[in-house]
DNA sequence: ATAATTTCTTAAACCAGATTAAGTGAATGG
DNA sequence: CCATTCACTTAATCTGGTTTAAGAAATTAT
Protein backbone atom coordinates (compact mmCIF):
# COMPACT_ATOMS: atom_id res chain seq x y z
CA UNK A 1 0.00 0.00 0.00
CA UNK A 2 2.72 2.18 -0.35
CA UNK A 3 1.93 3.88 -3.65
CA UNK A 4 -0.71 4.78 -1.92
CA UNK A 5 1.09 7.26 0.29
CA UNK A 6 1.28 9.79 -1.87
CA UNK A 7 -2.44 9.88 -2.36
CA UNK A 8 -3.99 9.98 1.09
CA UNK A 9 -1.23 12.24 2.23
CA UNK A 10 -2.32 14.77 -1.04
CA UNK A 11 -6.03 14.37 0.18
CA UNK A 12 -5.52 15.26 3.65
CA UNK A 13 -3.78 18.31 2.54
CA UNK A 14 -7.45 19.56 2.57
CA UNK A 15 -9.37 17.12 4.05
CA UNK A 16 -9.08 15.37 7.19
CA UNK A 17 -9.15 11.45 6.76
CA UNK A 18 -8.50 9.18 9.61
CA UNK A 19 -6.27 5.79 8.91
CA UNK A 20 -9.26 3.95 8.78
CA UNK A 21 -11.28 6.12 6.21
CA UNK A 22 -8.09 5.73 4.53
CA UNK A 23 -8.01 2.19 4.20
CA UNK A 24 -11.86 2.30 2.70
CA UNK A 25 -10.44 4.83 0.14
CA UNK A 26 -7.81 2.20 -1.31
CA UNK A 27 -9.58 -0.13 -2.83
CA UNK A 28 -11.23 2.08 -4.93
CA UNK A 29 -8.00 2.82 -6.91
CA UNK A 30 -5.86 0.84 -9.37
CA UNK A 31 -2.34 1.16 -10.31
CA UNK A 32 -1.65 1.39 -13.82
CA UNK A 33 1.70 2.00 -15.67
CA UNK A 34 2.32 4.11 -18.91
CA UNK A 35 4.92 4.10 -21.31
CA UNK A 36 6.31 7.29 -22.78
CA UNK A 37 3.76 8.54 -25.91
CA UNK A 38 1.13 5.87 -24.47
CA UNK A 39 -2.68 7.22 -23.60
CA UNK A 40 -4.78 6.63 -20.84
CA UNK A 41 -7.14 5.45 -22.68
CA UNK A 42 -7.51 4.95 -26.65
CA UNK A 43 -8.62 7.88 -28.59
CA UNK A 44 -11.97 8.77 -29.36
CA UNK A 45 -13.16 6.33 -26.39
CA UNK A 46 -14.93 7.67 -23.42
CA UNK A 47 -12.68 8.69 -20.39
CA UNK A 48 -13.64 6.48 -17.70
CA UNK A 49 -10.94 7.35 -14.76
CA UNK A 50 -9.62 10.09 -13.47
CA UNK A 51 -5.56 9.90 -12.83
CA UNK A 52 -3.69 10.81 -10.02
CA UNK A 53 -0.17 11.03 -10.89
CA UNK A 54 2.86 9.15 -8.86
CA UNK A 55 5.73 9.68 -10.85
CA UNK A 56 6.50 10.80 -14.54
CA UNK A 57 4.21 13.69 -16.38
CA UNK A 58 1.17 13.37 -18.71
CA UNK A 59 -0.50 16.07 -21.05
CA UNK A 60 -3.49 16.62 -22.30
CA UNK A 61 -3.80 17.62 -25.94
CA UNK A 62 -5.76 18.19 -28.74
CA UNK A 63 -5.10 19.67 -32.03
CA UNK A 64 -6.88 22.83 -32.95
CA UNK A 65 -8.71 24.66 -36.06
CA UNK A 66 -5.18 24.62 -38.06
CA UNK A 67 -4.19 21.06 -37.30
CA UNK A 68 -1.55 21.97 -34.66
CA UNK A 69 -1.88 20.50 -31.11
CA UNK A 70 -2.45 22.50 -28.20
CA UNK A 71 -2.31 21.70 -24.53
CA UNK A 72 -4.29 22.38 -21.96
CA UNK A 73 -2.12 20.93 -18.97
CA UNK A 74 0.65 19.23 -17.63
CA UNK A 75 0.36 17.01 -15.10
CA UNK A 76 3.34 16.62 -13.23
CA UNK A 77 3.63 14.36 -9.65
CA UNK A 78 0.40 14.23 -7.27
CA UNK A 79 -1.29 16.38 -10.06
CA UNK A 80 -4.88 14.84 -11.14
CA UNK A 81 -5.70 14.48 -15.01
CA UNK A 82 -8.25 13.46 -17.33
CA UNK A 83 -10.60 14.29 -20.34
CA UNK A 84 -13.10 16.36 -17.69
CA UNK A 85 -15.58 16.50 -20.36
CA UNK A 86 -15.68 12.98 -21.04
CA UNK A 87 -15.02 12.50 -17.53
CA UNK A 88 -18.05 13.96 -16.17
CA UNK A 89 -20.72 12.88 -18.47
CA UNK A 90 -18.97 9.96 -19.03
CA UNK A 91 -19.46 10.66 -23.29
CA UNK A 92 -16.31 10.15 -26.19
CA UNK A 93 -13.44 12.08 -25.49
CA UNK A 94 -12.17 15.12 -27.56
CA UNK A 95 -8.81 15.02 -25.99
CA UNK A 96 -5.48 13.13 -25.57
CA UNK A 97 -4.28 12.51 -22.03
CA UNK A 98 -1.01 10.99 -22.99
CA UNK A 99 2.48 9.89 -21.29
CA UNK A 100 5.45 12.40 -21.80
CA UNK A 101 7.69 9.95 -19.76
CA UNK A 102 6.79 6.38 -18.70
CA UNK A 103 4.80 6.82 -15.76
CA UNK A 104 3.16 5.63 -12.85
CA UNK A 105 -0.54 6.49 -12.23
CA UNK A 106 -3.38 5.87 -9.93
CA UNK A 107 -6.95 5.39 -11.77
CA UNK A 108 -10.31 5.61 -10.04
CA UNK A 109 -13.57 5.73 -12.31
CA UNK A 110 -16.38 8.29 -12.77
CA UNK A 111 -18.20 5.45 -11.17
CA UNK A 112 -16.47 4.67 -8.46
CA UNK A 113 -15.58 8.09 -7.47
CA UNK A 114 -19.37 9.26 -7.04
CA UNK A 115 -19.99 5.66 -5.38
CA UNK A 116 -17.08 7.32 -2.65
CA UNK A 117 -18.42 10.62 -2.79
CA UNK A 118 -21.69 9.02 -0.83
CA UNK A 119 -19.26 6.97 1.26
CA UNK A 120 -16.59 9.53 2.08
CA UNK A 121 -18.52 13.09 1.99
CA UNK A 122 -14.88 14.48 2.50
CA UNK A 123 -14.19 13.60 -0.54
CA UNK A 124 -16.99 15.10 -2.23
CA UNK A 125 -15.50 18.09 -0.34
CA UNK A 126 -11.80 17.59 -1.32
CA UNK A 127 -12.82 16.98 -5.22
CA UNK A 128 -15.25 20.69 -4.90
CA UNK A 129 -12.09 22.72 -3.75
CA UNK A 130 -9.32 21.24 -6.03
CA UNK A 131 -12.57 21.77 -9.00
CA UNK A 132 -13.22 25.63 -7.55
CA UNK A 133 -8.90 26.22 -7.90
CA UNK A 134 -8.89 24.78 -10.86
CA UNK A 135 -11.22 26.69 -12.02
CA UNK A 136 -10.03 29.69 -10.53
CA UNK A 137 -6.41 29.10 -12.49
CA UNK A 138 -8.20 28.53 -15.89
CA UNK A 139 -9.76 32.01 -14.84
CA UNK A 140 -6.69 33.84 -14.91
CA UNK A 141 -5.12 31.78 -17.90
CA UNK A 142 -7.92 32.69 -20.19
CA UNK A 143 -7.20 36.41 -18.84
CA UNK A 144 -3.38 35.77 -19.68
CA UNK A 145 -3.77 34.56 -23.18
CA UNK A 146 -6.37 36.86 -24.10
CA UNK A 147 -4.25 40.02 -22.82
CA UNK A 148 -0.90 39.59 -21.79
CA UNK A 149 2.00 38.90 -24.55
CA UNK A 150 3.07 35.84 -25.01
CA UNK A 151 6.32 36.13 -22.85
CA UNK A 152 4.22 36.76 -19.88
CA UNK A 153 2.76 33.33 -20.54
CA UNK A 154 5.81 31.58 -20.78
CA UNK A 155 6.75 33.34 -17.34
CA UNK A 156 3.54 32.10 -15.70
CA UNK A 157 3.94 28.31 -17.10
CA UNK A 158 7.45 28.57 -15.46
CA UNK A 159 5.73 29.51 -12.43
CA UNK A 160 3.04 26.76 -12.10
CA UNK A 161 5.12 24.27 -14.04
CA UNK A 162 8.91 24.73 -11.99
CA UNK A 163 9.74 21.05 -12.24
CA UNK A 164 9.01 20.77 -15.92
CA UNK A 165 10.90 23.87 -17.41
CA UNK A 166 14.09 21.84 -18.24
CA UNK A 167 12.52 18.58 -18.65
CA UNK A 168 10.67 18.25 -21.41
CA UNK A 169 11.06 19.48 -24.89
CA UNK A 170 10.07 23.37 -25.34
CA UNK A 171 7.77 22.58 -28.13
CA UNK A 172 4.87 21.00 -26.12
CA UNK A 173 5.31 24.73 -23.57
CA UNK A 174 4.98 26.68 -27.12
CA UNK A 175 1.65 24.25 -27.54
CA UNK A 176 0.72 25.21 -23.97
CA UNK A 177 1.48 28.71 -24.22
CA UNK A 178 -0.42 29.16 -27.30
CA UNK A 179 2.74 30.17 -29.62
CA UNK A 180 4.71 28.84 -32.03
CA UNK A 181 7.57 26.77 -31.16
CA UNK A 182 9.91 29.13 -33.60
CA UNK A 183 8.99 32.38 -31.48
CA UNK A 184 9.42 31.00 -28.25
CA UNK A 185 13.04 30.12 -29.32
CA UNK A 186 13.45 33.48 -30.47
CA UNK A 187 12.11 34.92 -27.31
CA UNK A 188 14.34 33.11 -25.29
CA UNK A 189 17.28 33.64 -27.25
CA UNK A 190 16.31 37.42 -26.64
CA UNK A 191 16.08 37.10 -23.36
CA UNK A 192 19.50 35.85 -22.97
CA UNK A 193 21.27 38.22 -25.38
CA UNK A 194 19.42 41.02 -22.93
CA UNK A 195 20.60 38.99 -19.75
CA UNK A 196 17.27 39.54 -18.28
CA UNK A 197 16.38 37.42 -15.55
CA UNK A 198 13.04 35.89 -15.70
CA UNK A 199 10.61 36.55 -12.81
CA UNK B 1 -40.74 33.56 -1.05
CA UNK B 2 -41.61 33.53 -5.08
CA UNK B 3 -38.46 35.25 -5.87
CA UNK B 4 -36.49 32.14 -4.19
CA UNK B 5 -38.75 29.93 -7.15
CA UNK B 6 -36.73 30.41 -10.21
CA UNK B 7 -33.32 29.48 -7.81
CA UNK B 8 -35.21 26.14 -6.18
CA UNK B 9 -36.22 25.40 -9.87
CA UNK B 10 -32.78 25.93 -11.23
CA UNK B 11 -30.84 23.76 -8.11
CA UNK B 12 -33.71 21.05 -8.76
CA UNK B 13 -32.21 20.79 -12.46
CA UNK B 14 -29.58 18.92 -10.73
CA UNK B 15 -29.93 17.82 -7.39
CA UNK B 16 -33.28 16.47 -5.25
CA UNK B 17 -34.44 18.88 -2.75
CA UNK B 18 -37.43 18.73 -0.80
CA UNK B 19 -40.30 20.97 0.04
CA UNK B 20 -38.89 21.05 3.47
CA UNK B 21 -35.22 21.48 2.33
CA UNK B 22 -36.05 24.14 0.11
CA UNK B 23 -37.87 26.30 3.31
CA UNK B 24 -33.59 25.36 5.26
CA UNK B 25 -32.24 26.87 1.80
CA UNK B 26 -34.49 30.19 1.36
CA UNK B 27 -33.12 31.38 4.66
CA UNK B 28 -29.34 31.64 3.60
CA UNK B 29 -29.94 33.97 0.71
CA UNK B 30 -30.86 37.77 0.54
CA UNK B 31 -31.88 39.57 -1.75
CA UNK B 32 -30.57 42.46 -3.54
CA UNK B 33 -31.41 44.97 -6.53
CA UNK B 34 -27.98 46.42 -8.46
CA UNK B 35 -28.65 49.56 -10.71
CA UNK B 36 -27.06 49.84 -13.77
CA UNK B 37 -22.95 49.79 -13.51
CA UNK B 38 -23.16 49.56 -10.06
CA UNK B 39 -20.85 46.74 -8.32
CA UNK B 40 -21.51 43.70 -6.34
CA UNK B 41 -18.49 44.31 -3.92
CA UNK B 42 -16.43 48.14 -4.25
CA UNK B 43 -13.12 47.53 -6.27
CA UNK B 44 -10.45 45.54 -4.02
CA UNK B 45 -12.57 44.18 -1.36
CA UNK B 46 -13.74 41.00 -1.04
CA UNK B 47 -16.20 39.01 -2.52
CA UNK B 48 -18.11 38.13 0.20
CA UNK B 49 -21.00 36.76 -1.47
CA UNK B 50 -21.52 34.59 -4.42
CA UNK B 51 -25.07 36.02 -6.70
CA UNK B 52 -27.79 33.65 -8.43
CA UNK B 53 -28.91 36.58 -11.08
CA UNK B 54 -33.10 36.65 -11.00
CA UNK B 55 -33.37 39.07 -13.68
CA UNK B 56 -31.36 41.63 -15.58
CA UNK B 57 -27.19 40.73 -16.21
CA UNK B 58 -24.03 40.72 -14.78
CA UNK B 59 -20.43 40.90 -15.89
CA UNK B 60 -17.15 40.19 -14.66
CA UNK B 61 -14.11 42.28 -15.78
CA UNK B 62 -10.82 43.29 -15.53
CA UNK B 63 -8.00 45.24 -16.82
CA UNK B 64 -5.12 43.33 -18.64
CA UNK B 65 -1.90 44.48 -18.92
CA UNK B 66 -2.02 47.61 -22.20
CA UNK B 67 -5.42 48.82 -19.36
CA UNK B 68 -7.74 47.25 -21.90
CA UNK B 69 -11.58 46.06 -20.34
CA UNK B 70 -11.61 41.81 -20.66
CA UNK B 71 -14.93 40.33 -19.96
CA UNK B 72 -14.34 37.47 -17.79
CA UNK B 73 -17.94 36.41 -18.30
CA UNK B 74 -21.67 37.41 -18.34
CA UNK B 75 -24.79 36.20 -16.17
CA UNK B 76 -28.05 36.57 -17.44
CA UNK B 77 -31.03 35.49 -15.50
CA UNK B 78 -30.59 32.35 -13.48
CA UNK B 79 -26.57 32.21 -13.73
CA UNK B 80 -24.26 32.34 -10.66
CA UNK B 81 -21.36 34.70 -10.37
CA UNK B 82 -18.91 36.28 -8.27
CA UNK B 83 -15.12 36.91 -8.47
CA UNK B 84 -14.55 33.11 -7.50
CA UNK B 85 -11.08 33.48 -6.91
CA UNK B 86 -12.36 36.16 -4.21
CA UNK B 87 -14.64 34.15 -2.94
CA UNK B 88 -13.12 30.97 -2.17
CA UNK B 89 -9.86 32.31 -0.48
CA UNK B 90 -12.05 35.25 1.14
CA UNK B 91 -9.11 37.52 0.08
CA UNK B 92 -8.88 40.96 -1.92
CA UNK B 93 -10.62 41.07 -5.32
CA UNK B 94 -8.84 41.24 -8.87
CA UNK B 95 -11.88 41.70 -10.71
CA UNK B 96 -14.99 43.46 -11.10
CA UNK B 97 -18.60 42.16 -10.87
CA UNK B 98 -20.99 45.18 -12.31
CA UNK B 99 -24.39 45.16 -13.46
CA UNK B 100 -24.87 46.07 -16.92
CA UNK B 101 -28.77 46.56 -16.31
CA UNK B 102 -30.92 46.82 -13.32
CA UNK B 103 -30.82 44.08 -11.88
CA UNK B 104 -31.80 41.42 -9.16
CA UNK B 105 -29.78 39.27 -7.59
CA UNK B 106 -29.97 36.50 -4.45
CA UNK B 107 -26.41 36.35 -2.64
CA UNK B 108 -25.41 34.18 -0.26
CA UNK B 109 -21.90 34.33 2.11
CA UNK B 110 -18.48 31.54 1.37
CA UNK B 111 -19.54 31.23 5.08
CA UNK B 112 -23.45 30.38 4.74
CA UNK B 113 -22.98 28.49 1.62
CA UNK B 114 -20.22 26.47 3.36
CA UNK B 115 -22.64 25.82 6.46
CA UNK B 116 -25.40 25.07 3.98
CA UNK B 117 -23.23 22.30 2.47
CA UNK B 118 -22.99 20.70 5.66
CA UNK B 119 -26.51 21.10 6.45
CA UNK B 120 -27.69 19.87 2.99
CA UNK B 121 -24.90 17.66 1.08
CA UNK B 122 -26.62 17.57 -1.59
CA UNK B 123 -26.15 21.63 -1.94
CA UNK B 124 -22.26 20.90 -2.12
CA UNK B 125 -23.18 18.53 -4.45
CA UNK B 126 -24.94 21.10 -6.69
CA UNK B 127 -22.14 23.32 -6.38
CA UNK B 128 -19.79 20.40 -7.16
CA UNK B 129 -21.41 19.57 -10.21
CA UNK B 130 -21.96 23.34 -11.66
CA UNK B 131 -17.85 24.13 -10.86
CA UNK B 132 -17.49 20.88 -13.05
CA UNK B 133 -19.35 21.88 -15.92
CA UNK B 134 -17.70 25.65 -15.63
CA UNK B 135 -14.40 24.16 -15.96
CA UNK B 136 -15.14 22.39 -18.55
CA UNK B 137 -16.31 25.43 -20.36
CA UNK B 138 -13.13 27.48 -19.06
CA UNK B 139 -11.12 24.40 -20.50
CA UNK B 140 -12.92 24.67 -23.81
CA UNK B 141 -12.92 28.76 -24.14
CA UNK B 142 -9.33 28.54 -23.47
CA UNK B 143 -8.60 25.92 -26.27
CA UNK B 144 -10.26 28.29 -28.40
CA UNK B 145 -9.00 31.64 -27.28
CA UNK B 146 -5.66 30.17 -28.61
CA UNK B 147 -6.34 28.35 -31.15
CA UNK B 148 -9.24 29.16 -33.03
CA UNK B 149 -9.93 32.96 -35.20
CA UNK B 150 -11.69 35.90 -33.85
CA UNK B 151 -14.99 34.58 -36.04
CA UNK B 152 -15.02 31.14 -34.16
CA UNK B 153 -15.03 32.57 -30.96
CA UNK B 154 -17.98 35.29 -31.83
CA UNK B 155 -19.82 32.38 -32.55
CA UNK B 156 -19.87 30.61 -29.46
CA UNK B 157 -20.19 33.36 -27.82
CA UNK B 158 -23.60 33.57 -29.81
CA UNK B 159 -24.39 29.93 -29.13
CA UNK B 160 -23.30 30.57 -25.08
CA UNK B 161 -25.28 33.44 -24.55
CA UNK B 162 -28.46 33.65 -27.44
CA UNK B 163 -30.22 36.06 -25.05
CA UNK B 164 -27.31 38.96 -24.78
CA UNK B 165 -26.10 39.53 -28.76
CA UNK B 166 -28.47 42.04 -29.46
CA UNK B 167 -28.73 43.32 -25.51
CA UNK B 168 -25.80 44.37 -24.40
CA UNK B 169 -23.38 46.94 -26.40
CA UNK B 170 -21.25 45.41 -28.80
CA UNK B 171 -18.06 46.20 -27.85
CA UNK B 172 -18.53 44.37 -23.99
CA UNK B 173 -18.83 40.97 -26.90
CA UNK B 174 -15.52 42.39 -28.45
CA UNK B 175 -14.19 42.29 -24.59
CA UNK B 176 -15.62 38.73 -24.19
CA UNK B 177 -13.67 37.17 -26.93
CA UNK B 178 -10.89 38.85 -27.22
CA UNK B 179 -10.76 41.66 -29.86
CA UNK B 180 -10.98 45.36 -30.47
CA UNK B 181 -14.43 46.46 -30.92
CA UNK B 182 -12.85 47.73 -34.30
CA UNK B 183 -12.15 44.28 -35.36
CA UNK B 184 -15.41 42.77 -34.47
CA UNK B 185 -16.82 45.86 -36.06
CA UNK B 186 -14.85 44.81 -39.35
CA UNK B 187 -15.98 41.06 -38.92
CA UNK B 188 -19.89 41.41 -38.20
CA UNK B 189 -19.95 44.12 -41.76
CA UNK B 190 -18.10 41.55 -43.57
CA UNK B 191 -20.45 38.56 -42.71
CA UNK B 192 -23.08 41.06 -43.78
CA UNK B 193 -21.72 41.87 -46.78
CA UNK B 194 -20.90 38.42 -47.91
CA UNK B 195 -24.16 37.03 -46.82
CA UNK B 196 -22.93 34.77 -44.70
CA UNK B 197 -25.18 33.33 -42.19
CA UNK B 198 -23.69 32.77 -38.59
CA UNK B 199 -24.18 29.19 -37.51
C1' DA C 1 29.56 4.11 -32.80
C1' DT C 2 26.65 5.57 -36.37
C1' DA C 3 22.42 6.39 -38.71
C1' DA C 4 17.89 8.07 -38.23
C1' DT C 5 14.92 10.91 -36.09
C1' DT C 6 13.49 14.54 -33.34
C1' DT C 7 14.26 19.03 -31.48
C1' DC C 8 16.04 23.64 -31.63
C1' DT C 9 17.58 27.82 -33.90
C1' DT C 10 17.76 31.61 -37.24
C1' DA C 11 15.93 34.52 -40.61
C1' DA C 12 12.83 36.29 -44.31
C1' DA C 13 8.23 36.92 -45.94
C1' DC C 14 3.71 37.24 -44.45
C1' DC C 15 -0.89 37.83 -41.91
C1' DA C 16 -4.60 38.40 -38.33
C1' DG C 17 -5.78 41.56 -35.65
C1' DA C 18 -4.30 46.14 -33.06
C1' DT C 19 -3.89 51.00 -33.23
C1' DT C 20 -4.96 55.43 -34.58
C1' DA C 21 -7.91 58.66 -36.41
C1' DA C 22 -12.03 60.67 -38.12
C1' DG C 23 -16.80 60.79 -38.79
C1' DT C 24 -21.84 59.28 -37.74
C1' DG C 25 -25.55 58.08 -35.05
C1' DA C 26 -27.86 57.02 -30.64
C1' DA C 27 -28.48 57.59 -25.54
C1' DT C 28 -28.34 60.18 -21.54
C1' DG C 29 -28.43 63.96 -18.49
C1' DG C 30 -28.92 68.70 -16.93
C1' DC D 1 -34.39 70.28 -25.71
C1' DC D 2 -29.91 70.83 -26.57
C1' DA D 3 -25.27 69.22 -25.32
C1' DT D 4 -22.45 65.87 -24.16
C1' DT D 5 -21.01 61.60 -23.86
C1' DC D 6 -21.13 56.90 -25.56
C1' DA D 7 -21.42 53.40 -29.30
C1' DC D 8 -20.50 52.01 -33.87
C1' DT D 9 -18.27 52.22 -38.43
C1' DT D 10 -14.63 52.70 -41.87
C1' DA D 11 -10.06 52.98 -43.40
C1' DA D 12 -4.90 53.56 -43.19
C1' DT D 13 -0.99 52.04 -40.90
C1' DC D 14 1.50 49.13 -37.76
C1' DT D 15 2.98 44.89 -35.05
C1' DG D 16 3.26 40.44 -32.52
C1' DG D 17 3.38 36.35 -33.88
C1' DT D 18 3.00 32.67 -37.96
C1' DT D 19 4.85 30.39 -41.85
C1' DT D 20 8.28 28.55 -44.49
C1' DA D 21 12.71 26.92 -45.11
C1' DA D 22 17.14 25.33 -44.01
C1' DG D 23 20.80 24.03 -41.09
C1' DA D 24 22.70 22.64 -36.36
C1' DA D 25 22.34 20.07 -32.19
C1' DA D 26 20.59 16.62 -29.41
C1' DT D 27 18.15 12.08 -28.78
C1' DT D 28 17.02 7.51 -29.86
C1' DA D 29 17.40 3.29 -32.14
C1' DT D 30 20.28 -0.11 -34.54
Amino acid sequence: MKENDLLIQTIRQRVSLSNDEAQILCPFFRRKSLNKKEKLFPNGAVAHDVAFVLDGVLRVWAYDAEGHERTLQFAPTDWWITDLASFIKQTPSDWHVEAMENTEVLLISREDQLKLFEILPQLQTYFRVITENALVAYQQRLQEAMGAPALERYKAFCLKYPTLVDRIPQKYIASYIGVSPEFLSKMKSEILRAGKKLI
